[in-house]
DNA sequence: ATTTACGTTTACGTTAACGTAAATTTAATG
DNA sequence: CATTAAATTTACGTTAACGTAAACGTAAAT
């Protein structure tokens, strides 16, 4: 089982070992432990991962820890499975909402260069005759 | 040219009145005045919906404030084009980032919500036999 | 052995994005 | 015109997500 140290995760997301502490005081990880010194398994690291992901797209911690949760139908009896497919289904509706809004924007900021563009031209035009 | 009392956005948008003058205290919005009444122009309502579009994908307000005015290219000289041209090249970059998380996120939920239903049917061919 | 480097806990500080409450003014309505 | 209802300013409060600093243990390198 290869484990890293808390410097190895750090260094290879680009966040501090504050971070990483902060993430396991609220849950997020549960590194193991040689002694005092903190022990992660790549299961740790791959919802690390995950994690960051949504904060990528702008979840908070606890939206992204429910989400991770979600990666994980461990064990539940079949009210519990009803309320997380639910769940998914919710978040998935948010996401496709989100990605519309993204598609709108990139359009805008396709407009938005395209007109920077045309007035650079204009521009150009004048200033060459 | 027809306004909008602080009211009518906050209900349309379904944000607090707060929210809108924290906007302007920012310098998002600059509704005119009657008196001391605020009015909102159909140009700061289309600059809230960007704003709060920026909100739903995540982006800071300074972010939001920042694409609103990629959006208006109005009278700039050539050097601060060619810098907005790059602004708005970066911040498609991130958004290409943000687009495909997204679409990973989602697979990875249908893939969640798939087990889930398999787990359901699993429990369903036990209790049916 | 001691400096250097990395780890730990504890705890207070910081920023963004508003919430909330108080005191006042303005606008609308019976 | 009086009274509600909505608007305004001012100002302190709140939460999330860490930053930062102090005080300490441990282990490797010089």
């Amino acid at each position: 089982m290869t484990t890293y140290t808390i410097r190895e995760l750090a260094d290879e997301f680009d966040i501090t070992t504050r971070t990483l502490r902060f993430y396991e005081e609220k849950g997020l990880l549960k590194p193991s432990r040689n002694n005092t010194t903190r022990a992660y398994s790549s299961s740790d690291r791959t919802r690390l991962r995950l994690i960051l992901r949504g904060k990528r797209l702008g979840l908070t911690l606890e939206e992204s820890s429910a989400i991770v949760l979600m990666y994980e139908p461990n064990s539940r009896n079949t009210g519990q499975l009803q309320t997380l497919i639910a769940k998914i289904r919710d978040k998935r509706e948010q996401l496709l909402q989100q990605q519309n809004d993204l598609e709108l924007m990139l359009l805008d900021l396709r407009d938005a260069e395209q007109r920077c563009l045309e007035t650079l031209g204009a521009a150009n035009a004048i200033s060459t005759s």
